[in-house]
DNA sequence: CAGGATCCCATCTGATACTG
DNA sequence: CAGTATCAGATGGGATCCTG
């Protein structure tokens, strides 16, 4: 996240990502990541799970069902055989997206900082 | 803090805030509380224990030294007797603080939505 | 493909008791 | 006053296996 210029590219998005380590959560681990994915477009399952790297299929479905719970996204199930469904964000779970820039804007003017001072501190003690 | 119109009045800050439903955490459960609470002057211990409500002195502990380690807050230790030791943002840490008012001003505009929407779901199964 | 069911583990939180 | 130590419970994430 922090380091990206664009808004959503889920391609870019990985473990190794410092913000991983900003002290920031929003719905549990993947929520945030979820609304980044589904920024641009709507996506399937399978392809938010493989954009995301490591989330299992029930951790991502139980996001999932939060956000349709709370009106963050919409399931969209065509029916069809083999399965397939999308996943696509609300007004109400766009409207995130500008907190989670905000949480990025402070990653990439600060976290490096926060690190700095974490490692100072444990090498200290 | 949604509802708030001034940035730190940790008086306010209570478990019945709406903002407590909101799906969002910044280093544990409190520390958004605590960067709010130490936003306008330095505090003791226990005036942040009791501005916050319920939180255990384990638990606040535990978060201010984790915000100490971050570089978020300085602990300024008067060594008297009875002890006497006060906490202080550092500028890294007042930084968060707009972070923090971004998603409060989300809350103000959206999180009675989310709320709503989360009702008419669990009612609805 | 899109999950559900089950089990396990780590972490977090709080309650309680104690201390310099 | 400002914590620490210990323990118990809840929660969350992940691994694995299974299914319509």
């Amino acid at each position: 996240m922090a380091g990206d210029e664009t808004t959503a590219r889920p391609e870019r998005i990985h473990p190794a990502c410092p913000s991983a380590a900003f002290p920031f959560q929003l719905g549990g681990k993947w929520m945030g990541m979820v609304i980044l994915c589904l920024a641009d477009r709507p996506r399937r399952f399978t392809e938010l799970r493989e954009a995301m790297g490591g989330v299992t299929a029930k951790v991502l479905s139980q996001t999932l069902r939060d956000m349709v719970r709370d009106g963050l996204a919409v399931r969209l199930d065509f029916e069809e055989n083999p399965p397939r469904v999308e996943y696509e964000l609300t007004a109400l779970g766009s409207s995130l997206i500008e907190v989670i820039d905000a949480v990025r804007a402070w990653s990439e003017r600060h976290l490096d900082e926060l690190l700095r001072a974490r490692e100072s501190s444990t090498t200290a003690v």
